[in-house]
DNA sequence: GTATTAACTTTGATCAATCAAAATAATATC
DNA sequence: GATATTATTTTGATTGATCAAAGTTAATAC
């Protein structure tokens, strides 16, 4: 059994690989993913190869065994569950989910994960657009095209929402830019990193 | 912010005290309740006394602070709801509930715990019977009145079940020996430790 | 091709929670 | 009251997770 502790390595790790689509996490970026030094990531990479859940490439990174990537995909079906929960049955604000479900991922058990999973009527995205990993630990891979990747004029269906900010996320949800909605880029700023919309 | 640790230690405090109608509760008391070795309950306590959890009287045992008993009665509230809601909500198997809340209550914040509160109607008893703790920390006193207690054809009306074995649960549920049911003293043996009932 | 810088690793220390086993105190028994 | 028993405390050690600061490597710059 992994300790919370490993889980949110292992799901981090996971998040970085998926999203980055790469295989090896460099050690400086677990440790500002984990919020930990860069001595401690080194050390927790060391203890979580010997445990198997990683491989540990000196000076290079980590990447996640089999045995890993099944623990973390778990945990990201467990975070997404739980969010979608906490803002479709509890009414919780969509801007604070993220922290809460970061606690309680740890804490669920696979029995009330699955009861869960039924009572919500197995959902297959969270309230953010991210795809839920199956049981079996599969997931739909996202559309990572962002925003910025797209040419003004263009039209756009917001699918996704990647950013977990709970500053950025309530500006989303004050100006309705939710999941499913169509935009068109009105302009870009890249130096600015900001993007005009026109709901 | 008290630690899992230290919410399980006060948890069990509060409730040999409720339970035993007593101020102190000695320490071997509270490493057999907390599973861990005598010295380990010793230790823990002159740590909790330091941090104002409770107070710690050599050799007699440790007694709760105000401050102390206001984290246990939350304790106690968070798991009854959390019980309440597998049971309700979740239809988990009421002999499974005690374990999942165990590990549950420390995960969920003050304000999932408040819409859980509102969403389940703002229960007063959860499954087993017990009253639950009011936000403030105010509990019914439970009625301590024993089937052993009564008289052979009384007639009584079941309150609550104390018992937390999963197997007795699972007798008591086959029987319908739930909360709120009437039963007639049929016989009692002491030396047994059973009770006759006809339903 | 050296010098600087950035990324990473090592070392030594700390803290919470635990145990086993030895020491001590209180209680019960004869 | 001396002894046996039980309850409690002490001691010393371990494990997981962490940090700060010093040391090492590799990459980049000049």
């Amino acid at each position: 059994m992994p300790s919370s502790t490993v889980e949110n390595y292992l799901k981090q790790i996971l998040i970085v690989t998926l999203d980055e689509n790469c295989s090896k996490v460099p050690m400086g970026k677990v440790a500002t993913e984990l919020s930990v030094t860069p001595g401690t990531a080194t050390s927790m990479a060391k203890n979580m190869e010997r445990d198997g859940w990683l491989t540990y490439y000196p000076r290079q990174g980590v990447a996640l065994t089999r045995k890993g990537r099944k623990v973390a995909m778990n945990m990201l079906r467990r975070h997404r569950l739980l969010e979608t929960f906490l803002v479709e049955t509890l009414d919780l604000d969509w801007s604070e989910i993220h922290a809460e479900a970061e606690e309680l991922e740890h804490a669920i058990s696979e029995k009330v994960l699955e009861k869960l999973d039924q009572f919500l009527g197995r959902p297959r995205y969270d309230p953010h657009g991210h795809p839920i990993p199956s049981k079996g630990g599969v997931i739909q891979r996202p559309s990572s095209r962002t925003l910025q990747s797209c040419k003004v004029g263009m039209k756009v269906k917001i699918d996704s929402i990647l950013d977990q900010e709970s500053e950025f996320l309530k500006f989303a949800r004050e100006k309705k830019l939710l999941p499913g909605r169509e935009v068109r880029i009105m302009g870009s700023e890249i130096q600015a990193d900001a993007v005009t919309l026109k709901v």
